[in-house]
DNA sequence: CTAGATTTGTTCGTATGTATC
DNA sequence: TGATACATACGAACAAATCTA
């Protein structure tokens, strides 16, 4: 045999040839610039194409699945489609990270007061009638959960009230890092419960915020509406360190 | 329509064998409290565990790969290794989801400005004497690069100094999203370069700010911590926006 | 509704490369 | 140096799912 040994340091481990074709189709995807619902070849073509088995080309197909770019599906008209988005992709691996540091939900309101306050002063001007009226039925929606004694999905619709913010902010990243937030919190009231009369003067609280939000938002004043956010992130910590909440330690296994 | 066979049919496909088996691997792990450097059986043993073949077991095993929980390693005491952490695993799969999304350096500064004054006044009290002279010596560091006219260097130091913050904090949701903006702003400076006097005073103003922020560390000050940081990020995005820096397209195929 | 075609999903057997002893 | 254990890779089949005629 030839040189053809490791000549690099024992750490440069040869690299996996369906490592290589994962990285490879990553490209091919971007560079061929390909859209949502469009197909890669099938696999028969792909291991024509890269000259190896069938094994080792679906290990790289399951690469860029569980990386969220593709979804696989059998029959005709079936392989690796592209996929729309990974935010949940993204989402749950952020999670799987968190999932072994310990987190309570003061470290987790000290990041969520600055991210919704520039939320709230970014969406400013950004909201259309239709999303102003989105608002006004989430309030409505929330206030008839309230009063009907149903807190939990109250919350719910509380902090889909913030989605329905991210959903109308530019900033790709601002939104995700809320919309993550606003995720770990529905999994924080969906197991914890908590003492129903408390619940009831922080839903209060909640809308009475929401409800001046949106006023902030229809008078397009971004001053008014990051000072609203602030304190309505400031009182709801409190409320939540009343409610002596913490945050459940099994996020990993959860879907 | 009759009841046709497909009204929730996407949801409800059958779940793949490999995935089954990585899902619950995933639980064995969090389960049984496997720790970093500790390996899973091989894969005779799980083909018999499982009662499947080996390319089923390669698949699960391949998923867990790429979500960052373990290692594959050939030879006698390989097999799948469990990963200490997944933060680049995270931060990669962000990167993923924010590649089609345009993102200009005010949004990231709109993020930055309320993640980093939270992360200077969270670190208050937390610096001990060798973190502290770690943040010294990379002022010094810095001044030097400038000093030779290294002005990448500079710049790469400088985010660094922000890192060490993160390394201090206690709170593994703030440092992760301060350490993945510091990463954008890495990839930002190595791409664009910039003009030399301009980034001369950039790094000036800088240094002058990290000054302020050791000194008020040391005096335990964390209402001067978060007033100096804010200035600073808000200095630091008047700059950027003169440089009229904007970030590279190409995030997915580069590792 | 059935039947066939197409493609993924899964199995088995075998061979090769690599790291440890 | 050789032997051993293990992941890596190949190739040929069969099973299951899904579309089309």
């Amino acid at each position: 045999m030839s040189g053809t040994a490791a000549e690099a340091a024992p750490s440069l481990r040869r690299i996996k040839l369906s490592d290589q074709i994962a990285e490879d189709l990553c490209r091919r995807i971007a560079r061929e610039r390909m859209e949502p619902g469009q197909r890669l070849p099938n696999e028969q073509a792909l291991m024509q194409q890269y000259g190896c088995a069938k094994g080792t080309i679906r290990e790289a197909l399951k690469a860029l699945e569980v990386q969220g770019l593709v979804t696989m599906r059998p029959g005709p008209n079936g392989g690796a489609e592209i996929r729309p988005i990974s935010v949940d992709a993204a989402a749950q691996q952020l999670r799987r990270f968190l999932h072994f540091r310990q987190l309570d939900f003061a470290q987790v309101y000290a990041v969520r007061r600055g991210l919704e306050v520039a939320l709230g002063t970014s969406v400013v001007g950004r909201l259309d009638a239709e999303a102003l009226r989105g608002l006004d039925e989430n309030i409505a929606a929330c206030e008839a959960a309230f009063a009907a004694g149903e807190h939990v999905r109250g919350r719910n619709l509380e902090l889909t009230f913030h989605d329905l913010l991210c959903d109308a902010s530019d900033n790709a990243l601002l939104a995700f890092m809320c919309r993550f937030i606003n995720s770990l919190l529905r999994d924080l009231v969906e197991f914890r419960g908590g003492n129903k009369t408390e619940y009831a003067a922080f839903g209060a609280h909640n809308l009475d915020s929401h409800r001046q939000l949106v006023s902030a938002f229809r008078a397009e004043d971004p001053e008014a509406a990051g000072r609203v956010m602030h304190e309505h992130m400031c009182c709801a910590e409190h409320f939540m360190r009343r409610l002596d909440a913490s945050f459940r330690n099994d996020l990993l296994t959860g879907r």
